[in-house]
DNA sequence: CCGCCTATGTGCGCTAACGCACACAGGCAT
DNA sequence: ATGCCTGTGTGCGTTAGCGCACATAGGCGG
């Protein structure tokens, strides 16, 4: 598929908090909403630094991470098409002290921050607008999925938490493979590289993922929800809870993707 | 010192964000604020009920954790006289997947869930309210706090957490002395009650802390931050940053506390 | 097709933290 | 003053994960 196919069936309502708001606001918000590249690697924000747009990724899934003074590092959360890189924004904020870098390469929208901050604090017919009582209700489940990761970072195992990150990575992409490699996947949970090779190894010997350099496929996505920790579930089910009416918009459905990875 | 002294000291106004709003607001909300004793162990909220009141602690510290299926458990947050119990209300999601139990007896503030829902969505003369815009620093603040919960569970050594979790621990509190039992340090930060015996039993010995069943006196304070991980520093400069108005109030110096130290 | 860069596999020894099993001791209730 | 409960000290063996040092192998660019 060449990249011209992938621009050309972009549109704003790939990503799920875009595709939630009302018709309104979102024909309101379209013309200022500029497509992307997230090419892998690219830092979106900097620790500390301002922010000039708010994104919404598609196609593209980035980390939220923070970087140690001896340079480990460990992700606090995942960004993909159910969410929206920015909270700071509207908290009052303007930045943080985490670094936000493309992890999945692919597309997304943006829009200048003046903007979105004018619409975030326009009022609707009835008490707070419709996009702030979303972009909370998002703060929100981004909250609990922090949270999730500093308990499982305290309490389960690495296996555990390669589970976890799989599924919600892959959560986040419309097909059963990701494009990652093992170095990546380490640096994102803060573990040794060696570490995910063995992990990966077991897995796969357990016939549930299949990699090859830099490309892993998940096999059996059931399997994987056994051997992860409570930490997913809890996560899913907030952001579920949370955002019900955006939750399931342009993701495949898992029964899609199980006939997917029979295809193959 | 008797209940009825502290008491007769409460004022909502040391609560450092009921502090630092508006006048106007204070004043307002003042008759609907009830001052409660919230002690040792009471639970707040538990995981995924209904939020009925927010409260301000003005004495006491409230421990955000999650406790898993296993019954371990680990803190995701802290909240003392700097902020607020109750932020999943406005979010719009009114329950967590965490709970919210009372780690340091004493007293708070709270109101009904309504009450400050409405106060939260008023519009005051621009744009949105001063209520909103505090509240949604704190958010941030918090996040932070949360996300550098995350990174230091994964990286920093139990004598690093520690030296954090009692610096940020006895920011909060107007004298030198935690009242707190090493097993209820460790439940928090999700060790073993015997790592913190040790780890306690070093600092005692390098002369940073010095305790009896029970209570912990913190001796050298600087020593601490020097052995601390830079987690402390982040979630203390972010908190600065968004709420400076607020930040000091009611609070005891650096110089107070090491006064009162001598003092002793 | 070849070479090379980069990703992955593997084997050490090492350490922090765990789990368990006690021994001891402070201080509150009687 | 005397118990006794609860908090603290200590000493094991055990283990997950680390750090390092390589060996191998996939696959892209020439």
């Amino acid at each position: 598929m060449k990249v011209a196919d992938l621009t050309a069936k972009q549109s704003p309502t790939q990503n799920h908090l875009l595709n939630a708001l009302p018709a309104e606001i979102l024909k309101r918000l379209t013309p200022h909403l500029e497509l992307v590249a997230m090419p892998l690697g690219s830092v979106l924000y900097e620790s500390g630094g301002q922010l000039q747009h708010v994104y919404f990724p598609t196609s593209s899934i980035v980390s939220l991470h923070y970087v140690m003074e001896d340079g480990a590092s460990a992700e606090i959360a995942g960004v993909g098409n159910e969410g929206m890189i920015g909270v700071s924004l509207f908290m009052g904020g303007n930045t943080t002290p985490s670094r936000a870098t493309v992890q999945t390469g692919g597309f997304g929208y943006r829009a200048l921050w003046r903007l979105m901050l004018d619409e975030f604090n326009r009022i609707g017919g009835r008490r707070s607008g419709a996009l702030q009582n979303l972009l909370l209700r998002y703060t929100q489940a981004l909250m609990t999925q922090m949270s999730q990761t500093a308990v499982c970072n305290r309490h389960h195992s690495v296996e555990q938490q390669l589970c976890r990150w799989l599924l919600l990575t892959l959560d986040r992409l419309p097909s059963n493979e990701l494009t990652m490699t093992q170095e990546l996947i380490a640096s994102m949970l803060g573990v040794r590289r060696e570490g995910i090779t063995e992990t990966a190894g077991n897995l796969q010997r357990e016939g549930l993922i299949s990699y090859r350099r830099g490309h892993i496929t998940v096999l059996d996505r059931v399997g994987l929800e056994t051997y992860t920790c409570e930490c997913y579930n809890v996560v899913k089910k907030e952001f579920h809870r949370l955002l019900r009416d955006t939750s399931s918009a342009g993701c495949l459905t898992l029964k899609q993707k199980m006939s997917l990875t029979i295809e193959r």
